[in-house]
DNA sequence: GCGACCGGGGTCTGCCATCCCC
DNA sequence: GGGGATGGCAGACCCCGGTCGC
């Protein structure tokens, strides 16, 4: 047993010093191969290296991941594989990512959460780095990117995809501060491949176009900033959406134009169903209360985020709105009070209401401001409450 | 000074299915 | 057949402050 731990000792301190050392343009399969069959061989008495077997995992890289405080339960629910190769390089991505700023803590989680990243050579590693740097100032702002969403910096292993990514988006017009929201916010847009980028932004610009748009290359642009996530959502999604929008509503070609260029590009990448029932439960409850088709059209054409709430918070919202006082025709005047959480929402009515508010003669924006404009009102009016009624 | 209107910013991954290559 | 690469999906808001007109 002692030997088997010496060995493994061993094994581990040339996988994380040796080996690594030189990992740079030497691709991972090689130069593991030849470390590993060496230890074996000498460990077995025997003059024929033994290659590890295939279906078994590497032991030595399960206590390198164990040291290195990888949660490796995790990883191998997530990429079993991963585990089996004789292979890997975890120690150089840890040495590299150190040297950008990750702590060791950050460093396992990234492992745990996307073993694939240990397959993935120096020379790729600061490469891909070097393309991400172009957008972000500091290695800090990566480093949290990957603490947030490994997968979306070590799926790939393509950086010439990466490079004509950037290059695309880049050539729409969008500008540096785009890219970084764009890359903090959707990183996985950055590890489509070029092509399904690409295939959106001209279903955009098709669908801008079919609706008499005439500046299909600004509308895509335009819903591009404006909804980060679209990029990483299929067409197939985004195309059944906008039919829903057209369908329900009944839009015009250039009112669903307006819409979508508009605050509707926000909602275009909620999942297909999601939007039915929200529109569905919306029209339903705004029928009940004695609202025409015409008012549901009204609202979700001037507030299309209503949508995105869910049926639940939403239907909690307009009852805290209507016991408060409030009516649906000023919530349709005025949609964007249903912007704010529902904890906000009860919070202001309950203050309001301790100083006599009265909705129907000050109308209800004092409900869409800043918690320090709402305050100041607050204030002012428990100074003199007869401006309340 | 105040209210109304409006735009913008933060946040948003982890998993499964499929295809393809070795 | 195994594993890598990639496509696609579900999940489901909140808040602030600039500007302008009165």
């Amino acid at each position: 047993m002692a030997a088997v731990a010496g060995v493994r000792a061993l094994l581990g301190f040339h996988r994380s010093v040796t080996l690594q050392r030189s990992f740079g343009n030497i691709p991972a399969q090689l130069t593991s191969t030849f470390l590993l069959r060496g230890l074996c061989s000498a460990t077995t008495k025997s003059n024929e290296p033994k290659p590890p077997p295939v279906a078994t995992e590497n032991e030595s890289l399960l206590e390198n991941l164990n040291l290195m405080g990888v949660d490796v339960k995790m990883a191998r629910q997530r990429q079993p594989g991963v585990l089996r190769k004789a292979f890997t390089n975890e120690q150089g991505l840890a040495k590299f990512l150190q040297g950008k700023g990750a702590s060791r803590r950050v460093i396992a989680s990234i492992i745990s959460r996307y073993p694939r990243a240990i397959t993935r050579s120096i020379e790729h590693l600061e490469q891909r780095w070097d393309l991400w740097r172009d957008i972000f100032k500091t290695d800090g702002e990566i480093v949290s990117i990957l603490d947030r969403s490994p997968e979306s910096f070590f799926r790939s292993s393509d950086n010439g995809n990466l490079q004509k990514n950037i290059a695309f988006l880049t050539s729409l017009g969008l500008n540096s501060k785009d890219l970084n929201r764009l890359l903090t916010t959707a990183p996985r847009t950055f590890s489509n491949s070029f092509e399904l980028n690409r295939q959106m932004v001209e279903f955009l610009e098709d669908i801008c176009a079919e609706l008499g748009g005439t500046n299909p290359e600004q509308f895509a642009k335009y819903v591009i900033s404006r909804n980060l996530y679209i990029l990483i959502r299929s067409t197939k999604r985004v195309k059944t959406n906008i039919d829903i929008l057209r369908a329900s509503l009944k839009l015009s070609d250039s009112e669903l134009l307006a819409l979508l260029q508009g605050p509707g590009a926000e909602i275009m990448d909620l999942s297909n169903e999601y939007l039915k029932k929200n529109f569905n439960s919306l029209q339903q409850r705004m029928v009940s209360l004695g609202c025409r088709k015409a008012d549901v059209k009204k609202l979700i054409i001037s507030y299309p985020m209503v949508l995105y709430i869910g049926t639940d918070t939403l239907s909690f919202k307009l009852d805290c709105l209507l016991t408060g006082g409030i009516t649906m025709k000023q919530i349709i005047e005025k949609p964007k009070v249903l912007d704010y959480s529902t904890q906000n929402i009860t919070g202001r009515l309950g203050e309001l209401q301790r100083v006599g508010y009265d909705f129907q003669k000050n109308g209800i924006n004092i409900l869409d401001t800043s918690q320090k404009r709402f305050d100041a009102k607050i204030e002012r009016l428990g100074a003199s409450p007869e401006l309340n009624v």
